[in-house]
DNA sequence: CAGATCTACGACGCTTCGTAGTAGATGCCG
DNA sequence: CGGCATCTACTACGAAGCGTCGTAGATCTG
């Protein structure tokens, strides 16, 4: 059980931004839309942006429809999710789970605090 | 405070084989200790385990004192800690805290919440 | 001193990621 | 219809991380 084949990576640099992107975007973005986008902090080739979203989409991050000649991306999980499997995963590299959970406990902000305790009720309401 | 210029990267395969030895081990170990322990499992060679248990100091993962000729490597930290590292970094990554901490405790096993249910007030206790 | 033991350092191959070019398909405009 | 603009597919390359190990030299120890 400690041997998780499929650990999922935390994301480069610039997938993480392009993701960004499409977290942010209410629609799929195309390329060229992508592009635009960051080409307002970076300055990066149109095909570099392709072939990020490309790999994405390789590594089901990101799905893709037609439109015209041109795909439209999107993110095909929320930016949340991917956050929560990391969570998932590093926990589960913890030997001792509890150990691990009082020492996140006791490091996050009181805000996250105030936040876990919010979830878990909700959470208990909800499952009794 | 989201961008981390020094996100801790998950450890490779071997290398969390290596920790393990040594947070398993009530002691530091040698190279040779190290060395013996994965050889029941798995079959390396002596300079393999010295190299990783090498890159893990640089890292800072591991410490070593002299002990005759030979070094004998401990963690530097305890392995709950690494683990929560990685948690911390996977929540900053997501845009909304509050999001993927519901998500993520909406996720977790029944034994994991209470956990954590139990973690959060004994720090309720402990900070007022 | 000789042999065993350990370290230091370098090396190689594979993979991931940032970065981009080229070639060819496709679609629109006049 | 023909050509320009646009978009994709494919390839590539360098840096870094990691698994893997060899060689050479330092150091104990009998």
């Amino acid at each position: 059980m400690t041997t998780d084949p499929k650990a999922p990576r935390p994301l480069g640099e610039l997938e993480r931004v392009v993701m960004e992107q499409l977290w942010a975007a209410d629609t799929a973005l195309t390329v060229r839309e992508v592009h635009e986008r960051l080409s307002l902090t970076r300055d990066l080739a149109y095909t570099t942006v392709m072939t990020v979203l490309d790999r994405l989409a390789k590594k089901k991050l990101t799905e893709r429809e037609r439109d015209g000649k041109a795909w439209r991306y999107k993110a095909s999980a929320p930016r949340a999710d991917l956050a929560v499997d990391l969570m998932r995963d590093a926990l589960d590299q913890a030997g001792d789970r509890r150990e691990a959970l009082v020492r996140f406990v006791g490091q996050v902000s009181d805000e996250e605090a105030a936040l876990l305790r919010e979830a878990l009720s909700r959470l208990e309401a909800r499952e009794g």
